[in-house]
DNA sequence: GTAGAATCTCAAGTAAACTTGAGGTCCAGT
DNA sequence: ACTGGACCTCAAGTTTACTTGAGATTCTAC
């Protein structure tokens, strides 16, 4: 078996068809297709279904992702660096989300202690302390 | 100025006026009305939508940001307290969320190493390193 | 060789969170 | 008094990521 038919790769990935049928519309697989226009898909693009995923975790919208795999070889399978390459890239926005979400919780701490969210002493609300009054108003959350 | 208008709102938040519309379409706020009808924000709801923004931003859905709001009393001004409640719930919210992403970085320092994303092998893929002909078939990304 | 499962295409629907537009009203300054 | 900007409502449109449904075909197993 080593071109899978959709419902296989449904069952080894754990998404659904509809959802790899979309994906192929947008550019990220491409499937062979039988002679009668059955799906087929090949071991490596599971790699791909897998990246699709693994990515949409971290938040990265799907026209990204679509980039990113475009970005691949085409001709020749890819290989590990290539992956590698990707997931390097990825692993830097991960980062980037991580730390955001971060410096929230940690200005949500000063605020579980003051209980404020008070436009002008708040650090989630005005994390610069800009005061309220003066300036071009203070913008909240504006990070 | 003690109730603003919406435009003033607009400039003190940076929340555009059609969100504010909605948020309150969605029974998120509740400003006062002028008795042509157009809209007064006491200054404790410039809270509320500030709460509501950096509800978004941790990823809590408007429904669950408007439950939350809903088990403020309704009759008195929210406390410092009524707001640190919430916020210690939320704070869970940012914490789980965090470990998950953080999780999901470990894994992936592995899969750079490797340059797989293989079903069989991978960490992020199959994160129990199940094998993966035997069982009910290796789900990808179940965590 | 036939029933039932799996697959196909194409169009339309869904959910969240807003935005945009049309058409009309209200208010502040000169 | 009048003009321009701010505001109003209501309906419809937008984006992302899919799902659902209809109607037709194909494959698998008995």
């Amino acid at each position: 078996m080593e071109r899978l038919a959709i419902g296989d790769v449904v069952e080894r990935t754990g998404v659904a068809a509809s959802a790899l049928r979309f994906y192929e519309e947008e550019g990220l697989l491409d499937p062979d297709r039988t002679p009668a226009g059955h799906r087929r898909y090949p071991r490596e693009l599971l790699r791909r279904v897998s990246f699709i995923r693994a990515a949409q975790e971290v938040g990265i919208p799907l026209a990204e992702v679509r980039d990113a795999l475009a970005t691949l070889p085409d001709g020749r399978t890819p290989t590990k660096q290539d992956w590698a390459r990707l997931s390097r890239g990825w692993r830097a926005r991960l980062d980037d989300r991580i730390a955001a979400l971060e410096r929230l919780r940690d200005r949500l701490d000063g605020c579980i202690g003051c209980g404020c969210l008070s436009l002008e002493r708040c650090r989630i609300v005005n994390p610069d302390d800009e005061a309220a009054e003066r300036g071009p108003g203070s913008r909240l959350l504006r990070d």
